[in-house]
This record gives C-alpha cells, sequence and structure tokens, in this order.
DNA sequence: CCCAACATGTAATGTGTTACATGATTAC
DNA sequence: GTAATCATGTAACACATTACATGTTGGG
C-alpha cells in the first residue's frame, strides 16, 4: 500500500500525473515502478480523501495539466507513513526461482549460459545506478558529506541499490565458477 | 507469469496443494511467497491445461488428498519456461520509499530509529537464512561440492539471499553511521 | 505529413491478499 | 471440549499491467 504515500511524498512541489510518472523515472525507477494508468487514479484518490488539491492550468503543448498540491492533511498522512515500521514487502525474483529448477535442464552449458545472460543484465543494472550516483557526485564538491538533508536520504536509496546489484554480481560469479568447475565447462 | 511454473517444478514427486504450500514455507519463501487461496485455483487451471493430472486418495487425517502429478506437456513446459532469459522481475521496496522521503521526518534521532529497527529485520533475516544453510551443510560432507544435482541449484538460491541481505546489512550499517555523523548523535 | 513529446484518462485482464466457509483427526 | 494440524475451496478486495481512446504542439 505504498503508492500514495510516494505520490504524497513527490508532492513537495506541485505537479501534474505527468510529472510524477517522469520523477519515477528519474529516481525512484531503481525500487518502484509505476505506470501512468496507475497513477492518475492513485491521485484523483487522494483528491477525494483530501489529502491533495488539483488546480487546472493551460499547457503550451497538449492539452490542460492538473497540478496537484499536499493539502495540510496529505503533509500528517505522509508523516505518519515514515513513522511506519520498516517495510520489506513481498519478494518474487522470477530468476532465483528458475535457478531453485534449472537441475532439470540437464545441461550444463545451457545453464551457464542462464547465468551468463544474468551476469549481463546485472552489469546493465549496476552500469545504470552508477551514472545516476556520478551524477549526484558531480553536483557536489564533497560528495557525499555535502548533500543537502532531501539529497542525502535521496542518494541513500542509490547506494542500496548499489550495493545489492554488486552483491548479485559476486553471487552470479560465483555460481558460474561452482558450475563451470563442477561440470568441467571452460569459460 | 511464474507461479504456475513454480508449481510445475515443484511437482516433481506427487503432491497435494496443501503439500506445494509446505514446499512454499520450507525453501522458496526466501525469493517467494504464495498462498493457498493462490495454488488451489493454479492447480485447477494447470489441470484444466493437460499440464497435470489429479488423482484423489483418502487422508488418514482431514478430507481426502488431491494429488498431482506433472504430465509430459508439463514437463515441457516446464523446460521451455527454464530456457527463458532470467528475469529479474519488478521489484518495489516499501523500506526504500520511506527513506527516499525520510528528510521529511525533520528529527534526526527518530531517523535513527528507522534504520535500527530496518537493522533488526534484517539481522533476522539473515539469520533464518543461515539456519537453512547450515542445514545443507549438515547433511553433506563436502559442502559444496558434494550436493546432488538437484540440491546444488536449490542452494545456490539460498547463498543469493544470503549475499543480498548481508549487502543489505551492511548498507544499513553504512546509513546508521551517516546518520550518527551527520547529524552528532551518539549511537 | 508524420512522429515524438505532452497530457489526460478508461477498460480489461492478470496477480496477490485477506476473509470466509467447511469438515475430519489427534493430542491435551 | 477445544485447539492444532490436516485438507479443501470460494469471494471480495487490492494492486499492477497492457491495451485502448483522445487530442495538441512542434520539429523534421
Amino acid at each position: 500500500m505504498s503508492l500514495p504515500h510516494i505520490v504524497l511524498g513527490l508532492l513537495d512541489e506541485p505537479a501534474s500525473g505527468y510529472d510524477i510518472k517522469n520523477k519515477f523515472n528519474r529516481s525512484l525507477v531503481h525500487f518502484w515502478r509505476a505506470e501512468l494508468a496507475q497513477i492518475y487514479p492513485t491521485l484523483k484518490k487522494l483528491t477525494a480523501q483530501g489529502l491533495l488539491e488539483c488546480q487546472e492550468v493551460p499547457s503550451s503543448k497538449g492539452p490542460a495539466r492538473k497540478i496537484y498540491r499536499r493539502t495540510a492533511r496529505g503533509d500528517n498522512v505522509l508523516l505518519e507513513w515514515l513513522c511506519d515500521p520498516p517495510s520489506t514487502g513481498a519478494t518474487r525474483i522470477p530468476y532465483l526461482a528458475q535457478t531453485y529448477f534449472l537441475n532439470h535442464l540437464d545441461d550444463p552449458a545451457r545453464t551457464l549460459e542462464f547465468f551468463n545472460d544474468l551476469k549481463e543484465i546485472i552489469a546493465e543494472k549496476i552500469e545504470s545506478l552508477q551514472q545516476a550516483n556520478s551524477e549526484w557526485a558531480s553536483h557536489y564538491p564533497e560528495f557525499p558529506e555535502s548533500l543537502s538533508d532531501e539529497d542525502f536520504y535521496k542518494q541513500m536509496t542509490l547506494e542500496n541499490g548499489l550495493a545489492v546489484w554488486t552483491a548479485r554480481q559476486a553471487w552470479c560469479e560465483m555460481c558460474r565458477h561452482r558450475i563451470i568447475k563442477r561440470y568441467g565447462l571452460q569459460a
């Protein structure tokens, strides 16, 4: 039940649904993804609950923009959520489900391929995280000490992604080596 | 769309929905969770698709058990899934969503509490993973080389959990230290 | 003229959770 | 008798994805 809270959080400055979608794509995408088809109804619901208010303004390009602002009640709900205990949520990791049953393949070369492909995917994730992180670093002279309070916590979520994906990278390498050794393959 | 595949994979030996739920609780729970309310309809659907067959046998305790077996077509579908490229799935991590907005709290002590709580949660996860892992180790004299093919891959998923949660632990510690330093708190 | 980006939404479908409903056996 | 474990399921709801539907502005 976090999407409404995230939307509240993102409305520090007035923004439209479209703007919010862009914010997701820019920085939250590393740990949360949301489509416009979810965002628009969420904004409507939050407005109906009195946690947001909406104002329509003409756009220079395309149809009128609906600009949302957090109300005082919205502030409270956001703060309450931040006081909730940390939640790890439900984990569902398809590549681990596949890994769990890989013995069925009964084909070491094909199995190694699986981890080679995974290695690629992980490398791409890490690269995109590193790129985002170096953008932070380039904005601040004495990174990370000089980060503003706002950016301090946002940057931490990036750091988390980097830590976790780097661990997955090491694990993936271990899998590859174990398989190579076990079945006498060449890398 | 992985649950049906996982159910297929778990039916290496004939089992009931109830048995499958227990298998989830025992080992898959670290990366996938499923409730009976999802498992029963999935078994029904897979049977209708001809990927499973079902036989009713009386139970010594409680109502008759419906024992499912994978058909030849079920075998094929399982193998096809294992040849799919590894999928990382959708990540939605509530504690990172909270972290992202923690600056709103404007209360360093309360913020530190958040990470203290998270540290506890992570420690529990790691402990349960380590316990599961030492059970593997105790079953095999020369762990992990002596693992059967079947157990070899299942154990790897545990190893993944350990690697990832350990990385999160280190990250959480880093967050705590940065906050303590930044706001001059005592741990 | 066409495409990309801007900007809004709904509908259908898929996936997952919680609550409810039923009933037998065993151990205390 | 009463609680735990075994064993099946459905219904209602919540959350998420994909496809559809509409229309403007600006650049090539």
